[in-house]
DNA sequence: GCCTGATATTTGAAGCTTAAAACAAGCCGC
DNA sequence: GCGGCTTGTTTTAAGCTTCAAATATCAGGC
């Protein structure tokens, strides 16, 4: 069945009653979290959209590649496109492309791996770094312009409170893929 | 992460814009909205990301349909395109798309308007109306369950937090769209 | 050596998304 | 009612993104 990840730390929790028949459920329950991934959505997306645009216009440049010289821009020894995906939370075949248009634009230096020769290693070129760095220096002022609105104690607050939601999410999602305890099942099914 | 990388051989550093002053002077002060802001983005990826994957499996339905429909069932009397587009924070050309798709698989009903020949008002149809409240009725638990790691107290705080922090992000969109011509602005250029 | 399963990447199809230009219709001052 | 501005929508090109299938390589067991 369903494992009930039950939040309550201790406290008295009224009446854990009917999660009988989910037709039947209150609305009233969840609007609450509802209305924060709402706000979670619309504020990240206003954020992003807000830097998509400068870095369009300032570097003409896509979000989606300054995030990837963001993660190489780290890793001096590269990294592997397997290493980028997990990293940037988008599937394989996204990085595939992205790549290939980064090596197009010189900013990425591509070559396969001296131990496996499947994997590819990836770097930012001398010219790449240079870009990102130029670029980095203004998004994070936007960043702070943006995100300006708290004091220190917010900050740490909000961070503290995303940092629960973000594992409770991960739980949630753990949970979810991992119906299945036995791998076996060679005798049919989907796949 | 980041030195004071001294690659400016020039008089690029001091501090032109007074009213920015605040925001430039200190390097090391931004580190803390830049993590902020990754964390921000980091679970409303994975959020998002599991949304959409539920709602492929469970009901073959994208995310932007989703998203639209969810518009849509609030407004009875109809919405158009630009409110549409206005809503859901995208642009016109996408919601022309999107719209085309649902109302060729029977979920949405498009006419023009009475008033504005230029305009279209889209409806949910029945069917429309019946598959979305299927797929809220999980959708809201999904949220529920992946958002459950906060008692009354934090997620009202975090609600809080993050109106304040959408407050200063929408002053600072709203400043840096803003090229007034009377006054002496720096308006970007070449420095 | 040869299976078998796992991992790394690419490919292909479909759909999403944006920015910018084109187009259509309303609004307004004269 | 004629220009000229604004607003609502579509179109186009390019790029992003996912999922699923295909390819290639690796790692062990025999």
């Amino acid at each position: 069945m369903h494992e009930r990840v039950s939040a309550d730390r201790g406290a008295i929790d009224p009446v854990p009653l009917d999660h009988e028949a989910k037709a039947l459920e209150a609305p009233a329950e969840h609007a609450a979290e509802l209305r924060l991934w709402l706000r979670l959505l619309t504020l990240t997306t206003m954020i992003e959209g807000e830097v998509r645009r400068r870095l369009r216009e300032r570097f003409d440049v896509t979000l989606p590649r300054f995030d990837l010289m963001a993660q190489l821009v780290r890793a001096p020894d590269g990294m592997t496109l397997s290493d980028v995906s997990k990293r940037m939370m988008v599937s394989n075949g996204n990085v595939t492309g992205l790549v290939e248009r980064l090596v197009e634009s010189g900013h990425v230096d591509r070559r396969v791996s001296e131990t496996d020769r499947r994997a590819q290693v990836i770097r930012l070129t001398e010219e790449g770094r240079a870009a990102f760095r130029a670029m980095a220096v203004e998004h994070e002022a936007w960043i702070a312009e943006m995100l300006g609105g708290l004091d220190a104690g917010e900050s740490e607050a909000l961070m503290g409170l995303l940092g629960t939601v973000k594992a409770s999410t991960r739980a949630a999602i753990d949970a979810n893929a991992r119906p299945r305890t036995d791998r076996n099942a060679a005798t049919g099914g989907p796949r």
